[in-house]
DNA sequence: ACCTGAACACCGTTCAAGT
DNA sequence: ACCTGAACACCGTTCAAGT
């Protein structure tokens, strides 16, 4: 899973005394450049992709990138489509579970976000990418077999995205910090007279995330998709 | 309502030429600080806040700022909950109607960020302030009143959460730019082989934000509270 | 206690130049 | 066609110094 793919590259620079030119780094390309903008991104979050970083990590110039890319923020459209491609259902054609079927896109679309937990919150900001207008075609079509009307059918999609975007930013926020959280829970109880019902609640620990994203789901698809 | 409050401050600087020492400028303070903080934020977004101009606005030195500031970072945690303050509902104890003030809850939490359109994007990635906790201890209070049970109180809450979090973030985001919005659809129309439904439903057009919140929030309440 | 300018350490991007 | 270093225009923040 975390394993560094080092077969698939066959020559890194071996060392730092290597003679020139035995060094191959395979070449620049859009390809390598979103690649490594997402292990970057993966690693140091939204505010700590440099380009220059990017760059160094790809063994060129700092100025060399932008030969492929425009700009700092094509970098982060190229990078958050890539990390947004679907593969569709189990059984591309061949199910009958509407339910079963819009339940898994969305619990994969939030897994791969989850992933990268910059990729969220980038999403609303940015213009829609293949990848993901591919998510809401494939979306709308499921939705309509499953019986939505033409004219809900915005109102269906919009509500599951809402839905799936807030949960997915507030989790991989919170997932973030593990300390700040407990250090959030902390000052409420120091506050307790002041918020006595969440502090009970313990509203800022240990929930159940996963569960409470696939309750909430039922429900908005309860009331959403009309019982066939 | 957006009037400025010009009495309040009794004396501006008049004009470029008065004579120094003439022009009496309120002095620095965590409110004007963050006020104006607020205002820049509004005309410029979370990108365009700079704390040189911030300091300039307020007739200071750049560095003057740190004074009273930790840092940006502080500046934001500021500026947003001071936009979140809440007045309650309006008959505060004298309803019996808890859908209903839930509802106006939830409304005028999405209204208030809606104002300040980069405020629903900064929640979910800062600590969580006193007046945005004085909303969630009031909600939580009102859901358990309605019948929720202890046991599924925080998903019930951060279910709305989530919601509401992701439709203003999204609403806020396709918001401000009606250009981009449509040059979005036109690229649909474009590639509409690939994207037939979402094209031929003008998912990106002309969608009624106010009402889809509405009808999705109608439906998760239906699941999360106990009939009567 | 409050405010300041100069200076430092960045970072995205332009540009003129190299191969 | 592809890549580069030097340079520009920022921006947050430190610091030593002023009142």
């Amino acid at each position: 899973m975390t394993a560094k793919l080092k077969g698939t590259r066959s020559r890194r620079s071996q060392g730092a005394g290597g003679a020139p030119g035995s060094e191959q780094e395979a070449p620049l390309s859009s390809e390598r450049i979103v690649a490594t903008a997402v292990e970057l991104l993966d690693a140091h979050g939204v505010d700590g992709l440099k380009m220059r970083q990017l760059a160094d990590r790809l063994g060129a110039g700092a100025m060399s990138l932008y030969w492929y890319v425009d700009n700092k923020e094509q970098v982060f459209d190229l990078a958050l489509d890539s990390v947004l491609v679907y593969r569709g259902p189990p059984q591309p054609d061949g199910s009958r579970d509407w339910r079963g079927d819009i339940v898994h896109m969305l619990e994969d679309w939030r897994t791969c976000m989850l992933r990268h937990p910059w990729s969220a919150s980038l999403l609303p900001r940015r213009a829609l990418g293949p990848n993901i207008l591919g998510r809401l075609e494939l979306l709308s079509k499921t939705l309509s077999r499953a019986g939505v009307a033409d004219a809900d059918l915005n109102v269906a999609i919009w509500s599951l995205w809402n839905y799936v975007i807030g949960a997915t930013i507030t989790r991989a926020s919170f997932d973030v910090s593990d300390d700040d959280r407990a250090a959030a829970q902390q000052r409420l109880t120091d506050l307790s007279e002041h918020y006595p019902t969440i502090e009970r609640s313990r509203l800022l620990l240990d929930n159940d995330w996963d569960g409470a994203f696939r309750k909430g789901l039922d429900f908005l698809l309860d009331g959403l998709v009309p019982k066939h």
